[in-house]
DNA sequence: AAGTGGTCTAGACCACCAA
DNA sequence: TGGTGGTCTAGACCACTTA
């Protein structure tokens, strides 16, 4: 049992050591905690302030409840994962998203730049791995994606059989990696040669750049994003507030 | 004293009424609302239950609350505001947020068009007041910025004396709407010849044009705001979680 | 019928702020 | 010193799921 150490309120501690065991695997995804009653039992503090703790859990998407049920680590499904962190969507229809399919994708090891590495919190000349492919949106290629991720946090991730659509999922099931929450960088920028014969694009075409770093659940930065987006059919949408 | 309509979980009704006194004006930004005892009273609720409304309010910036001085209608200052809704940042600073000047605004009234009825929720060829603005960031033009509003909403917006930098402190402190939520829709465009002159760039810059829909406490739609961005030295900074 | 989370209440003590 | 929100507890009842 956790012996819950001062300082903080109680339900904020009941939350990092929530957090803690769901990072460390103790629970998988979409397996459940213990009920409110078991939890508060076996850190002796009221059901009340595990509620607040799981409440907390839930906000931040890092578990599902459900009345009746119980409380379940989320699980990135590959529906889940992509409306997410997915932001694509039709133009003027109040953020409906659109579903890509993805290319397969090209793979190599290398050693990451000084910019890749400062990015990802990495030592320099860290190993990592990058993956390219294009992403279709109603059978038309409309985004080229560069994934970088450390080799070490993903070992053989460029001998997986298949890369599903969305590898936060993978990331999940075959590594234990929970990705939490991603900053993103959008800015517009000209298509290049390269984008212009994956896209098959006209050049000069305005694109989206989107540059993401992923964070998993413990606060590991895990995964590096360039997205090169044509939005003549397709817009980046959120809700700001 | 409201009565309490059945149906939904207390909390959520007592939220409710709060929302729409304070959508309706009953305390204006910046002032204090009863204390949980008062409300709980006057609500005929135990004080949990409004606290689990306030924190629900709170969670949405509608409110802020204050460990022994009281509960607070949001306030639109300039800053706030600013950093709620301008996203712009310097690249690679973890979304550290850049501050822009505005250039003197140009108004005019006309008939909203088709597409603009559409996206405010209003009956074709209303009346509505369009402001250009230019925003400069460290003094470089960086931003040109077409606002639509219902003339409905913000009578003689158009005459103020002077259009301060963020127009929703604005909206707030001499209309009574709150911006609560912005729906964006974010493109990469070609810029056109009037960018060009507005923002002192080449032909044929890439733009991230910002298509922004505001929605007031109320639900209420209340401006269009077309943004077109130059982003070779500020990046359009987001967290997704 | 038993177990779960969802809601609601009541009361206690604390930390903070202002007069 | 009195009032505020912040935390914590304990217990009740409800709605939902599963068996």
């Amino acid at each position: 049992m956790d012996v819950i150490p001062d300082f903080q309120p109680l339900y904020k501690q009941v939350y990092d050591v929530l957090v803690r065991r769901i990072a460390e695997g103790a629970w998988l995804p979409a397996q459940s905690l213990p009920s409110e009653q078991a939890l508060a039992a076996e850190l002796r503090v009221s059901q009340g302030t595990v509620r607040k703790a799981l409440d907390a859990l839930a906000a931040e998407n890092l578990v599902q409840r459900h009345q009746g049920k119980g409380t379940y680590v989320a699980e990135h499904t590959q529906e889940h994962a992509l409306f997410r962190f997915f932001r694509l969507a039709k133009p003027n229809t109040d953020g409906e998203r659109v579903t890509p399919e993805s290319s397969t994708a090209r793979c190599k090891r290398r050693l990451a730049t000084a910019a890749e590495a400062g990015k990802l919190h990495l030592p320099k000349s860290t190993n990592v791995i990058e993956i390219r492919r294009i992403r279709l949106i109603e059978g038309v290629p409309a985004v080229s994606e560069r994934i970088v991720v450390p080799l070490k946090l993903f070992p053989e991730l460029d001998h997986q059989p298949a890369l599903p659509n969305t590898l936060y999922s993978l990331y999940q099931s075959v590594y234990g990696i929970s990705i939490s929450v991603a900053k993103e960088e959008l800015s517009a920028v000209i298509s290049n040669k390269s984008d212009e014969k994956e896209l098959g694009i006209k050049p000069g075409t305005p694109l989206l750049k989107v540059d993401r770093v992923a964070i998993a659940i413990g606060g590991q930065r895990a995964e590096l994003r360039v997205s090169r987006c044509d939005t003549r059919n397709v817009v980046y949408a959120i809700d700001v507030n």
